[in-house]
DNA sequence: CTGTTAGCGCGTTCAC
DNA sequence: GTGAACGCGCTAACAG
């Protein structure tokens, strides 16, 4: 390649301005602006003219200089609890972040990740609202909204949505799945087995799907009469990423319960400890569903697979993170506050680790 | 909230420009802007006053007028393959992901993400590219580089890391786990344990990953001397998304081999293949480890908790997303071109579902 | 319908 | 060491 070509070649890539365009096209500028804008607004000759232009130099529009002029981007942040884009195995927080990516992508927006795990995370997730650089946030679980100083992401000025927490009562719209309603369904499932004692095992205390789906325990005991003593609660020291080691514990921990006490129900607050449990109580002699019926929650794909295939209740993963960046739509097209509260119903997948109780008294 | 009440309300929550810190400081903005990112270059006593105003004020700076200014923004672009966030049990991207998100946040910048499965999508994400957005691109499997006409990312005279597909035959520089390698290693421990007739289960035909993983196991089969006779090949016709099914097709497969006829090793190319492949073949009677040993791909964390525990090659998938991102800041510094091929090696975990064959030929 | 003009908020000359 | 002036590329007024 001689010189020239060599320049030639750096002439093609380096972006053509708008000035280019009009030059090309022999008109204004501001006649380029809205030929691209509002197509309507001009002459169909000088609009294919400019089209051409455009299409022969491969013009791109300058997106800090649009975004300058207009006063806002075209970017939505969503901001993630803890470095965790990896959730256990259930993966609810990839898939969720899917169906949020998809449907914010169809609305003409992109997408921008942050964890706020630290300090300086969460500064800089108010940052990036404040300094403009994004339009709306998403915020993914976890209790508290970013902020630092006397500054909140609440105070931002731009739209905010919660998904998977619901924060309807700060005024936040927020996107959640039934976690109580879904639990309450899933035992009293096993209730019709006749099951009448339960283990259960926790996920972080506090933690706000911990408390929804352990309520929803409860609330089907009492549909039947049944008092809380009928469940044996493990666990609540460990966070939903460490599922598979609360499984394990939990798993000691009914093992070391005399046969005649032990639950015939284990409820899972998610599937990771819900499969853990099951390997590690089969490899000590407990047989599932005959001794022990188990139910997960998630809806982890790899149930199906394990031995026995779980029983659990599915969260519609993408579905939340659609309906949410359907939300965010809404509101940055400038409409008027949303339902505070969006539930997408999760549902019970009947597997083979649910039966009735039927094994140990008789052996 | 009376009126005036309000307006204050409004004024503390529309950022503050640079021009109204310099008002309060009493200097000139230009004064402010040096204040802020060459402190040096600055009287200390000046430069503690307009620290003082800023933080008193608020301010933030703002992004689109600083990237316009300065020519360039601090996003990098994340371009993932198909809507695969999702990824099977692996988790493979997520944690990828996660490790480039991380440590790209580390070097002061933010990430975006794009889907490329349309047309359109990739058209975006040239767009993205040509039109300033980014400043960086990371490219996550598959093959070809995002374009649409005449215009292809690889143009557009920003940095381009290609993460977990070695493209570095294309100049790119590419950061990659050393599959086949890796697959060597797994089959030699195999035929080491006395296996000598092997079924793999490969993922996609043409995939980079099967091709690496599978060329792997030939390799292994030609240190010891034994032909190409020594495997039974199944699959081929699924997408690594769809790992599970694979491994119960590849199961039935098994199955319908004659007795004699069966390998005593099963290969796979994932996880998802390899778990739901042993809770297939067990429920059909096929002891594991004993009838047939069992080893996978990818290290997924649910492996550890199968019956039995999955033997797998794990693939250190944050460090994978962490040397990606490593390099693309280097380049983003400035830093000559790097190595053409960084490779990240994953290693054998070995578990319960490997071991010498024995039971088939005694029963 | 189109051209002219005037900034958006910031960084970077160039004088003082 | 600091201030004044200019312009990055684009869109939104306002004329014509």
């Amino acid at each position: 390649m001689d010189k020239h070509a060599q320049a030639a070649d750096k002439a093609w890539h380096s972006s053509p301005r708008m000035t280019d365009v009009a030059k090309l096209a022999g008109v204004a500028t501001s006649t380029v602006s809205r030929a691209l804008a509002n197509p309507g607004r001009v002459n169909e000759e000088t609009r294919r003219r400019i089209a051409a232009a455009a299409e022969q130099l491969g013009y791109i529009p300058n997106t800090a200089a649009r975004n300058l002029r207009v006063g806002r981007s075209t970017i939505v942040l969503a901001a993630l609890p803890g470095p965790s884009m990896i959730f256990g195995a259930s993966q609810i927080i990839p898939a969720v972040l899917q169906g949020l990516a998809s449907t914010v992508a169809e609305g003409g927006f992109d997408l921008i990740f942050s964890n706020r795990n630290s300090p300086a995370a969460a500064r800089h997730v108010v940052d990036l609202a404040f300094g403009g650089t994004v339009r709306g946030v998403v915020v993914l679980g976890a209790a508290d909204l970013p902020a630092y100083g006397s500054r909140s992401l609440a105070d931002a000025g731009i739209p905010v949505v919660s998904l998977l927490t619901d924060r309807s009562a700060a005024g936040i719209p927020s996107v959640v799945t039934n976690d109580r309603a879904a639990m309450r369904e899933g035992v009293l499932h096993l209730i019709a087995l006749d099951h009448r004692s339960f283990f259960y095992i926790a996920g972080e205390s506090g933690n706000y799907h911990e408390v929804e789906r352990f309520s929803g325990l409860l609330d089907a005991l009492a549909v039947v009469g049944l008092s809380d003593r009928a469940v044996i609660r493990h666990g609540g020291h460990l966070g939903f990423n460490e599922g598979f080691q609360n499984g394990v514990e939990a798993a000691h921990a009914y093992l070391a319960l005399a046969l005649a006490r032990r639950p015939t129900a284990a409820v899972c607050c998610a599937d990771d400890a819900a499969i853990s449990f099951i390997g590690t109580v089969r490899s000590n002699g407990v047989a599932v569903p005959e001794d022990v019926s188990i139910i997960g929650f998630d809806g982890a794909a790899v149930g199906a697979f394990c031995v026995p295939p779980l029983t659990t209740l599915e969260q519609p993963a993408e579905d939340l993170g659609a309906q949410a960046a359907r939300i965010m739509l809404d509101l940055l097209g400038g409409a008027a506050m949303p339902a505070p509260k969006t539930t997408v119903p999760s549902r019970l997948l009947l597997r083979a680790s649910t039966a009735t109780p039927s094994g140990r008294s008789e052996r």
